[in-house]
DNA sequence: GTAAAGAAAGTAACTAGTTAGTGCGTTGTT
DNA sequence: AACAACGCACTAACTAGTTACTTTCTTTAC
């Protein structure tokens, strides 16, 4: 049984388990491979050596992230129902998906060299940044926001308010001396970054 | 010129910058030998081997941040501008010393496991967040502080909104497509983490 | 229809270089 | 003399990448 696509898309899945289980630097191709029940000579077939492999892994990464975002479709709801929308979307997505830190973890520690020969990245998140803030144009249109925000800004601090709390649930867990992964932690945490958002951004909370 | 304690200084400095630049995976324990003058048999002798070296150095991290920290002394100041100045240092301390930020990036890859096996970090802590809630309190009594705002939540807040723009530079200044690094970038960001963090605290902003 | 040719998919074993960790001897200090 | 600091040179295991080969599928000629 022979399918080029098929096992393609296995070396690739396993990558990235790979890479977001122990970095670049400690991921093995070795491994990789066994996990793809493929053959490391397939890696170098199909990606050509192991750093194209992990740019690649990094840039589906990306795409997967804007992709489940533009399914929100945030553009119908009213202002504050879509901000809110979108923080609870990206708590979860970073919750289910911590395998999308660890990539960008990763990837900053080498200073962002795979994702600079990267071109499809740039127009992706130019869209992201121009919902954001069109999302807050309207919001001040229908007198909920406050005027004068940095989409870009704003997007930052969704993003961290979330990814710092997954990122560092294991040291956090120890250092707090509370589980963070806990149900109720977790619920919690929610709640406080939707309260921080509205506050931030929202005339009157 | 013989000296037991510079010695296993340098190599504490060394680790740092190495493990710091590459991760726990990435480092070279001969790097480390050279980077300190020393002999990679010299950093068995002190520190018996790689993972014990790495959570020495992580521990001696989290020691550094925390007793900076208390050198704030937070409690002399009105509770507006001693939260002020917190979130101030936070973010000075992170664009100071980011391998800060890239150690424990490190050992939440490994689940924290070397911080697990470490007694005093819980302690150093533990007065930490007690700061907190006190300042927290006083913010409440003074009539200036929302009431019932827990203390970890906002800790976690605080680091979390200077630790993503730190950690992240590098894909962020491709994916936002300007220069998270330039002072002027640095001065807005500081100035937007201020803005939440008072309008999340504060009865009125 | 079918057989030969060729291309693509797949594998095992290997290479050249690297890496954490050590054995053992040397040098300096008290 | 005794002990601690130090350093060279080694090893056993590992690792990214390659070579040379086999198997399977597709295309083309008749």
């Amino acid at each position: 049984m022979r399918d080029a696509d098929a096992t393609r898309a296995r070396i690739l899945a396993a990558a990235k388990k790979e890479f977001a289980k122990r970095g670049l630097g400690g991921a093995r191709v070795d491994e990789i491979a066994d996990r793809a029940k493929a053959n490391k000579r397939m890696i170098y077939h199909y990606f050509g050596n192991k750093e194209d492999l992990f740019r690649i892994v990094v840039e589906e990464a990306y795409v997967d992230i804007r992709t489940a975002e533009q399914t929100l479709e945030l553009e119908h709801l009213p202002a504050r129902e879509a901000l809110e929308k979108l923080v609870r979307f990206t708590w979860d997505y970073y919750l289910k998906n911590p395998e999308f830190i660890t990539l960008v973890n990763s990837e900053n520690l080498h200073k962002a060299r795979h994702l600079k020969k990267s071109e499809k990245i740039e127009q992706l998140f130019r869209r992201f940044v121009d919902m954001v803030g069109d999302l807050l144009d309207r919001g001040v249109e229908e007198g909920v926001f406050r005027p004068g925000i940095d989409p870009v800004q704003l997007n930052i601090t969704i993003a961290a308010i979330g990814y710092y709390y997954i990122t560092n649930r294991f040291t956090g867990s120890i250092v707090f001396q509370r589980d963070l992964m806990a149900p109720e932690a977790l619920q919690e945490r929610l709640e406080f970054n939707i309260e921080t958002i509205m506050r931030l951004v929202c005339v009157s909370p």
